[in-house]
RNA sequence: GGUACCAUAGCUCAGUUGGUAGAGCAACGGACUGAAAAUCCGUGAGUCCGUGGUUCAAAUCCACGUGGUACCA
């Protein structure tokens, strides 16, 4: 491990907003100190969902070195995954890259995957019961959100938002109280957070620009071959460009419309990363701010002397 | 050139018989523990095209001007 970062580093986080450049940043820490990146990207798991991801793996190479990466190309298109997955995944990759002597380097821009690591979130294992779930068959969508309530404080209003989400949360709920610490938990690591950022101008600028080249690059191709395996709704799940995307591959919205709408979709998408973020650091993690505009080598120096 | 219609928030438009304005979208701020690229909450903003006139009072009625749209020559 490098001798730049403070004694006792165990994890470097790279977050930031979509379109910010993390990736190339990303790989050229890794380079110096002879880490690994490991994503926090709750699409980039999928194979085949590239262009749409921003997947740039090409980043990952600097000459004829390629950084070691992880979490990334782990599951077929049309599954699902979740942060309890992520967790779980987390764990065993950040053991395996300090088991070798390395430094683990968090990356991507999926911020609530990112805080359940540095808080340490608990997650308990929670099975899909299908007995439980028929002994609360008879009762209203009304009564369960009651019961929920009387079992665990709600976050918001997404576990209520309809039956599945609801008996998923109650089945969650129920496994809760029984288990005190996950077991062989890493956490809490002593973690450094860099987060890269724009201003809201040109992150919108940056973000259209390069809708614009993904579009021209082959990223309705990309959506025409995943269609080919997977269903429009499931791909449409997927949200912003996916949804976007498939809509537009099966005749409901014009070319137009999907571009503008999908352009705004994100630009939405990046404000609402950003917001996440600044209130990661308001929730007691210390960030450090990284403007996007550095040149890559100021970029570096920030960080490594931080 | 003539006739008709239109001109209100960044955009698309509402605005009853005259009482100094409002929706949707966008923008902005926020929340967030098993879908998180999801889901949800909140906020601001307008010389109501211009100038005159009628009136206690005009986005609203009248005249003229400007710009746009459609049709007729």
């Amino acid at each position: 491990m490098n001798d730049a970062m403070p004694i006792g580093t165990d994890l470097l986080v790279l977050a930031g907003h979509t379109a910010a450049g993390k990736p190339t940043l990303a790989a050229h820490l890794a380079k110096v100190l002879g880490g690994e990146i490991i994503s926090a990207d709750s699409r980039q798991v999928y194979r085949g969902m590239d262009l749409g991801t921003g997947k740039d793996l090409v980043d990952y190479r600097i000459g004829d070195f390629t950084v070691p990466y992880h979490l990334i190309d782990i599951l077929p298109a049309g599954q699902r995954y979740s942060l309890y997955d992520f967790q779980r995944d987390f764990q065993t990759v950040y053991q395996d890259i300090h088991s070798r002597g390395k430094l683990p380097l968090l990356c991507g821009g999926t911020g609530l995957y990112t805080e359940s690591v540095l808080k340490g979130y608990f997650l308990p294992d929670a099975p899909v019961d299908p007995e439980f779930r028929l002994s609360l068959a008879k009762q209203s969508d009304g009564e369960l959100t009651e019961l929920l309530k009387s079992m665990v404080p709600l976050h918001n209003q997404s576990d209520t938002t309809d039956r599945e989400r609801l008996l998923r949360a109650l089945e969650i709920a129920r496994n809760a109280p029984f288990r005190e610490h996950p077991v062989a938990s890493v956490f809490p690591m002593k973690a450094q957070v860099f987060i890269l950022f724009f201003d809201a101008e040109s992150r919108r600028k940056r973000i259209t620009e390069r809708l614009s080249q993904r579009l021209e690059s082959g990223m309705i191709e990309e959506v025409q071959a995943l269609l080919k395996t997977v269903k429009p709704e499931d791909l449409m799940y997927y949200g912003l460009e996916y949804k976007y995307l498939t809509l537009y591959c099966i005749g409901k919205i014009s070319y137009e419309e999907m571009f503008n709408s999908l352009n705004t979709a994100i630009h939405q998408f990046a404000k609402r990363q950003m917001t996440w973020f600044r209130g990661m650091e308001r929730r007691g993690i210390p960030v450090h701010w990284i403007p996007g505009e550095l040149p890559l080598n100021e970029k570096l120096d920030l960080i490594l002397t931080s």
